[in-house]
DNA sequence: TTGAAAGCGATACCAC
DNA sequence: GTGGTATCGCTTTCAA
């Protein structure tokens, strides 16, 4: 049975060798750029590939080869500002060293998510990269025996998850420390329940008790996730109008954004009647413009340090877990203010 | 020679076999659900996946196969909020249709950006959606024949290229209205050359030949990437300073931020001195607190629309080549007032 | 230097 | 219902 290269369908390696009239093998060698061969053999072979077009099949590389020079990445909301910006500087660094970055998300579910995660791992990549506080960390470090795996972006500390994150703790209490250096006296804390974000848990309760710790009388504000960001705004809306507080601690921006608006239209002024702040300080609501006074993130270096230690990490296996908690940085910017004087606007 | 399974390495479908004491094409029915098993053999096949943590090598099903269920997707930036909300809106829809999306992207150069999409193509996805302003049209219908190709958000007109985009020109003329009928008399516009930026160029050429249309003077000012966007800012600056202009377009709400931080350091008042206005509206940056007056894409529709055109023609490649322009919506913010008088600043 | 042949892990068609 | 076997496209010995 002859090779009869068809139509339909993307080449294959017989179809180059055929065309180039040398054996499988030469190809190959050729396009791997090991063992040896003849210059003639070189130019007739790189001239076949590009008269077909052909593109090695990776996954009949990857079977044979067992590697695939890919990191899968677990993003968990491919809107998220923050995901997003870790997610361009990891394929910059993982590029650096040689490796694919590819991305898959789950679309909410915490199954969805577990099926992408699993979607990379049926990909054979090298290595896992989980930015996500929304899947469970059992479910994670199920994978972790036998693929690689960082956790970034998030303050993981199971003992078999290597991860880098921002210190949640740390920045949270520098956050704070704004609005108590401001003389505010009360303050809404938008808070988030521990189960399915830990990340925004972790930075509002630190908020939250350094503002006490300082004296700040802290009105907390369910702000899960379930909830309607306009009823969790609404409830702002009339602490501040009942002069209540004076500020208000969003644990995102996004919230934050949520927040601001229905202040601004309820006739409130930014930080004249009430100072905001926010977390995270990724672009592109870190312009000085827009003016958000918030933590931002060391997106940079955590991006970057998960893909060094992972890459560590496929190399050898036994490496110890390491968790990395990397400082963040106050942005000041025009949304805090001195204490108004409460129930006095006009 | 007995299958020895080894500590190392994922486990595979022989592996399983032998633990559930069946065949491996028993476990292949039963976890593909395809022909005939008894219910002894399934939970048999099931208990085993479950105790040796089997995720089936995508590699080796989509070599037998010839299908992925993957549609591969290359976005050019993927700190770009535009191309992120697009990532989000397709992920659901493919994920609706049974498709699983898989993201590269290059990191800046052309070069890169071809071998993202290389990478693509040698995973051997089902489908191909092109995001990105960057790579030239014949790269990627080099690979439309083979791999069915649709290009999202781009104002794509080549023949054998199927499209989903914002009607960039109509989108144009709509946001200078806005400025020609808030009474501006002379305007900058931030104009990008066409080459490495199809996108942009259209509207901003469209913003500059409406507004002469209506009489408005246009005072043109570059904004090609390789130009920093301090100078251009400075440029703008210069340019409202000097009284020559009242108001400034911006050809992406990222430009727009980039010169509204220079022209309120300078001491000049957004909209009271100089009004201004940007493109694409993609949250957060559509947030009414912020108030960014801005021609709002319609992501939601370009992405699900690209996807459903994507998912026909990969089951039927003999569809004919579509082109879809979709029109974006305008969002009137707080940065377009009525012209102020020239020079009386203070 | 080159080509033939043995798998990699899964599917699918085949007799049994 | 079940298990053997050819096969997908490629890399990798191993002879020639």
């Amino acid at each position: 049975m002859h090779t009869t290269p068809r139509s339909a369908g993307q080449p294959t390696i017989v179809d180059v060798a055929a065309r180039a009239g040398v054996s499988k093998s030469a190809v190959s060698r050729v396009l791997s750029g090991t063992g040896r061969y003849s210059d003639e053999t070189r130019l007739r072979v790189e001239a076949a590939v590009v008269e077909l077009g052909y593109v090695a099949n990776a996954m009949a590389r990857g079977l044979v080869s067992g590697r695939t020079q890919t990191i899968g990445m677990l993003v968990r909301d491919a809107s998220s500002m923050l995901y997003t910006a870790l997610h361009a500087v990891m394929e910059r660094r993982a590029s650096d060293l040689g490796y694919r970055l590819v991305t898959t998300t789950g679309v909410g579910r915490v199954e969805d998510e577990r099926s992408a995660l699993a979607a990379l791992v049926s990909m054979r990549v090298d290595g896992l990269v989980v930015c996500s506080g929304l899947l469970p960390a059992d479910q994670i470090a199920e994978f972790a025996p036998r693929i690689a795996t960082v956790v970034a972006g998030r303050p993981e500390r199971h003992p078999s998850l290597a991860s880098v994150f921002c210190d949640e703790v740390e920045g949270g209490e520098r956050i704070a420390d704004v609005v108590a250096d401001a003389g505010h006296r009360a303050a809404a804390v938008l808070e988030v329940p521990e189960d399915f974000a830990i990340t925004q848990h972790a930075r509002t309760a630190a908020m939250a008790r350094r503002l006490r710790a300082r004296g700040v009388e802290v009105i907390p504000v369910d702000a899960r996730f379930s909830r309607a960001p306009a009823s969790v705004a609404a409830e702002v809306v009339d602490l501040a109008r009942a002069g209540r507080i004076t500020a208000a601690m969003c644990p995102t921006d996004r919230m934050m954004l949520d927040v601001c608006t229905p202040l601004m239209q309820a006739g409130l002024r930014i930080p004249d009647d009430v100072s905001v702040t926010g977390f995270d300080g990724v672009f592109p609501l870190d312009s000085p413009w827009i003016g958000l006074t918030t933590l931002q993130q060391p997106i940079e270096r955590i991006g970057s340090e998960a893909i060094d230690l992972l890459v560590a990490r496929i190399d050898d296996p036994s490496l110890p877990v390491e968790h990395r908690a990397l400082r963040g940085t106050v942005l000041h910017g025009r949304t805090v203010g001195p204490r108004a004087v409460p129930a006095s606007r006009g």
